[in-house]
DNA sequence: TAGTGGTCTAGACCACCCT
DNA sequence: GGGTGGTCTAGACCACTAC
């Protein structure tokens, strides 16, 4: 593997050693090479190496001993895979071992309520656009999502949206935006009625729900989304490091 | 404020700068002082100011714009405190603003089910101790612990455990190990009989169920965890940033 | 004692934003 | 153009672990 320039060397040697260590080039519980040593294979500094070794260990990909080694975590696939790795529920599917599919219920244009007017910090009754989507595993429905946004970060019209696209992309594509962060607030509740049709979940069993709000750079809010979330079949896993 | 060493730099400095943006030295939104600025007031070079501020971008506590500055995220306070940034249920009950308490139910030493044994790679039959503990916000009670550990890795006896020590302060004392890790599995429950009593729900109310397992540094199980969350009364907030 | 990761420095050069 | 963050280097020294 050759390292190209440009685009970021520590991304590039990030991708690398992923790769390696998902493959089991580097097996589970093995010990890397040393810093030194894959710095210059990759012939690259040892900060540079270290810059992603770190980043890999804070994400539980691996973890070092001083004056011994780094290792492959033993759960690294479990890890590289949890909620929080990625905006797209698609690819939380796909990670569990399932096929992954999209299909798009409603899509309105409505004046917003006092609660998301607030939320997205917009006019009182400015028009938002209501996205309900339902994401599926092996055909299974498991996800069903409800996104909010102003009309007016919209770059072309309603009818013109593409329901199969992850959240990032909409922003990315639609708003000429990107997507800095989310805060998600957990709770559990009742299926109801309406969810019953789409989760095929008897009333009152009991779901996730997820209320979400997905930032810009600069902390505009630029997106809710409210999703009900089966956890009996596609677990919400949460991996946390300890950091001082 | 003086720099002293020992005691990583890094270490010295994030704490710092944390504090002025906490304590709104840095007015949220603000801008901070160039990182040169920065390393020559704290006297440390500016690699080291950046890999504060990288750490602080990850979190979400500021944000960066090349050519531009860096800047404190309005919403610092509320990112500092949310679940995932400590080990600790009475830590994340005092940053919402409530004054925790913790109350022991009962403290019992079992023969490990087949599955906590799997859970924690013990031999059948095992030993364990179960921790159970109601974590309150002003005297509310708001989530129900039960904490499972193999009865070996204790260095003193069952009824010297303190009950008001957070999870990892067990760890550190009683196992004389650290954690490195958790893996937690959010899932959505309904009141039962049994935690009407505790958490003051009556029975069918929804609650939040974390299934939690703690890992050391060399990926060793130590420590499952079985919680019941009332997420009307205390939110179960995540934040989650952009990653490449 | 040799080798590993942990910490830190000083400085180069680039890409980008503002005025 | 001047200042900011982004990237990267080469190298020093320390702390720790294994042998």
């Amino acid at each position: 593997m050759q390292i190209q320039r440009p685009s970021s060397l520590v991304d590039q040697v990030s991708a690398i050693l992923r790769k390696r260590i998902l493959d089991h080039d580097y097996q589970p519980g093995q010990r890397l090479p040393s810093e030194s040593e894959l710095a210059k294979e990759l012939k690259v500094s040892r900060t540079t190496v270290r810059t992603v070794l770190t980043k890999f260990a804070n994400e539980g990909l691996v973890f070092r001993k001083q004056g011994d080694g780094t290792y492959v975590n033993k759960q690294a696939k479990e890890i590289d895979n949890h909620y929080g790795s990625s905006w797209d529920f698609s690819k939380l599917i796909e990670g569990n071992g399932y096929t992954p599919s999209i299909s798009t219920i409603s899509l309105d244009s409505l004046p917003a309520t006092e609660e998301d007017a607030t939320l997205l910090e917009l006019a009182p009754d400015s028009e938002v656009i209501h996205i309900k989507r339902l994401f599926s595993a092996d055909d299974e429905p498991v996800i069903h999502v409800t996104n909010i946004f102003p009309k007016s970060l919209l770059n072309l019209e309603v009818d013109q949206i593409d329901g199969n696209l992850p959240i990032y992309k909409i922003v990315e594509n639609y708003f000429n935006q990107e997507l800095a962060y989310v805060v998600s607030d957990i709770q559990a509740t009742l299926a109801e009625k309406n969810l019953k049709q789409t989760l095929f979940r008897e009333e009152g069993f009991p779901l996730l729900k997820l209320i979400e709000t997905f930032y810009s750079h600069d902390h505009k809010p630029l997106i809710l989304g409210v999703s009900y979330y089966d956890f009996t079949k596609l677990k919400l896993k949460l991996v946390q490091s300890w950091k001082k």
